[in-house]
DNA sequence: TCATTAAATTGTT
DNA sequence: AACAATTTAATGA
């Protein structure tokens, strides 16, 4: 039996025209892409993309939440990013014409817009503001991924946490806060590639901090810029002026 | 609306 | 990793 889902706050026709890459674009533009973007709901679970299939769409998470996974021959699999509504994902390949080199699965049931190959295209041949957005995208990613590393070589797990929770709030590459995030411990385990257990200690720890606020099921961040302060700082010194 | 049951998540060893 | 406790969701009176 279908469940008829009312929750849906808003359109998503509507939640496409609010990407951050729209309003770089003419009116004309913006008619081709919206005409040419599919709109398509995905379950939880449920694979958007699986690896190693030629990359068609670039792909844009409405509402919900979907992330990248690194698959292995014997199946091993390990989440490499989360990205939670209003990011978007897969320009890599778009630019490469490359296959996909890693698995796309919906965390949460999830509206996403994927836009064909040839729109894309199109748009990086003449949209001078979408050329920005993506460099703008690329370059936050790269600043993630590389915050990533700086933390697990000499941070502490506490911070690796941290690195992981800025991912999924950073105005850069999502929708600013839709409240609570619904993403279990397990699951931001293995989204920092730690234990569920180190990983529940690092939360209860951030809480304590006044940074997140832990639900049944989800994740409130409380202070964004104190997490991004988390990254870097040791816990319990605040050094004044050593943000370098 | 409330009680019961199952499933998911979290805490503990 | 396995087990126990807790919370939420689903079902039915």
């Amino acid at each position: 039996m279908d469940k008829t889902l009312q929750e849906v706050k808003a359109a998503p026709v509507e939640l496409l025209a609010q990407a951050p890459w729209v309003a770089c674009l003419t009116p004309q533009q913006w008619q081709r892409a919206q005409r040419e973007t599919l709109l398509t709901r995905r379950s939880a679970g449920e694979v958007v993309s699986a690896k190693g299939t030629p990359a068609r769409h670039w792909i844009g998470v409405l509402e919900g939440m979907v992330k990248v996974d690194g698959l292995s021959a014997d199946g091993r699999s390990t989440t490499l990013s989360g990205v939670p509504s209003g990011g978007w994902l897969g320009e890599g390949s778009m630019l490469k014409h490359e296959r996909r080199p890693y698995e796309v699965v919906a965390l949460q049931d999830s509206w996403l817009a994927l836009m064909p190959s040839a729109t894309f295209d199109w748009l990086c041949e003449t949209s001078l503001g979408f050329n920005q957005f993506l460099v703008r995208q690329l370059n936050a990613r790269l600043g993630q991924f590389l915050a990533v590393v700086e933390s697990h070589r000499i941070q502490t797990t506490t911070s690796q946490v941290a690195v992981c929770l800025c991912e999924l709030v950073n105005p850069a590459l999502c929708t600013p806060v839709t409240g609570a995030l619904r993403l279990s411990q397990e699951e931001i385990a293995r989204l920092c590639g730690l234990s569920r257990q180190v990983t529940g200690r690092a939360l209860h720890e951030l809480e304590a901090r006044g940074l997140v606020a832990m639900r049944y099921g989800g994740i409130e961040v409380l202070d964004v810029a104190g997490l991004q302060a988390a990254v870097r700082g040791s816990p319990g010194h605040a050094p004044a002026g050593a943000a370098a």
